[in-house]
DNA sequence: CGACACCTTGAAGAGGTTCAAGAAATGTGG
DNA sequence: CCACATTTCTTGAACCTCTTCAAGGTGTCG
């Protein structure tokens, strides 16, 4: 991760990530209420994070893979806001968030990587925030699509075909749609021949249609 | 801010807030594209912060008030992704980001601190999603009636009467709502009774009513 | 005082939701 | 390994909320 470290600081991080833990799909890491310890970094499998009102509103805030971190809620008032969700049988670092303070303090690197992450996080909801406050549902699933291709094409898997780890209902919950329209849109866009849908295998014929559709808010 | 701090790390801290900046109504505190060198916090004055996209869309991420900090958007890649600009004449300080980060290296409660700031950040942008991908138009206004009377009077502000420091336009861009929608619906509170509205000025008559329609999705 | 930005309100229209039914896939237990 | 229950997905039709377009009103600042 940090760059430019020597051998005795690398030492010290990796003592960071020697608990590891397996969730099962559909477990939870952690739920809003419990109390806050530990970051976790995803070493295999697929996430979801959710909040959820008193009232029984939820939304899904992330979808999180292989290599990023979760768990970032929890730190400013010790108790987690929301839920993280196993999407399918997962393994994860637990890295001890005293742990990673303390280390942040003894190595410069870790301390600026630990202050990217977050910005980083801050930096997507903002990108959701524009996706849910002035995209049309074509246009949000269509960049829906396009982040998580690109997600997974960073880690080798390929460009043009991947598989959904959630359901219709969650990706409308996340894209603030109903499940019936996310189902719809989809079919659109494989009648527009964009995309081939077989259930949660979507691949991607088009990627420069689905690019048109997101930068071009319907003036074709 | 923090607290138990020896004397020392006070004044070390106090370093932080000695450079002042006065920006007028309509001017930017930074700009998409601007370096990142440090964060900001507002003595006095509002702000809002907007992302922007390639095809004019944007949309307002956050309005800013006294004792809030702003900037952090900048930390990930060194460079500002959105734009801030103060909806009123404001002073802040400005805190140089290396500068917070060799201090907190030396003081705990400094480093504990800036953690939650972020961390806090990305809770509220969690409500945030919450109201735009889940909330009917008058759950959204009055949600965020709430939310900015209640930061006021957590300031020494009345707990029932307000002035807007943005245009219906931005309102609606905060809450993906269109500026026509915000002004119905205002309209709308205020024939219930709820409200009372003189352009800018809101006196909330009944508070109850406005939880109300937040907490029960139109299952009143 | 006049120009400009901001706000309100109406009427028509579009996009997404809701309700409903059926099909396809997945998981479970015998 | 198959039958059945359950979950998930698709599609249609009616409906509703919010948007769009338009016009007029109000406030503000040079």
């Amino acid at each position: 991760m940090p760059m430019g470290l020597s051998n005795d600081d690398l030492d010290r991080i990796d003592e960071l990530v020697t608990i590891r833990r397996r969730i099962k799909r559909g477990e939870f890491l952690y739920q809003n209420g419990d109390p806050f310890s530990s970051l976790y970094a995803i070493r295999t499998g697929f996430f979801k994070t959710s909040v959820t009102t008193e009232d029984g509103r939820d939304q899904v805030t992330g979808f999180q893979m292989a290599g990023e971190i979760t768990g970032l809620d929890g730190i400013v008032s010790d108790f987690h806001s929301c839920d993280s969700v196993a999407l399918e049988d997962a393994e994860i670092c637990v890295m001890p968030f005293d742990k990673i303070e303390y280390l942040s303090r003894e190595v410069k690197a870790l301390q600026h990587h630990v202050h990217r992450i977050m910005s980083k996080e801050i930096v997507r909801e903002h990108g959701v925030m524009l996706l849910l406050g002035s995209m049309r549902a074509e246009e949000r699933l269509a960049a829906f699509l396009l982040n998580l291709v690109k997600r997974l094409h960073a880690r080798g898997f390929s460009r043009s075909e991947l598989v959904l780890r959630m359901t219709r209902e969650e990706i409308g919950s996340y894209l603030g749609l109903k499940l019936e329209t996310v189902s719809r849109t989809f079919s659109k866009f494989a009648d527009d021949g964009i995309i081939v849908v077989k259930q949660r295998n979507i691949q991607i014929l088009d990627p420069d249609a689905l690019n048109l559709i997101v930068n071009s808010q319907s003036c074709a």
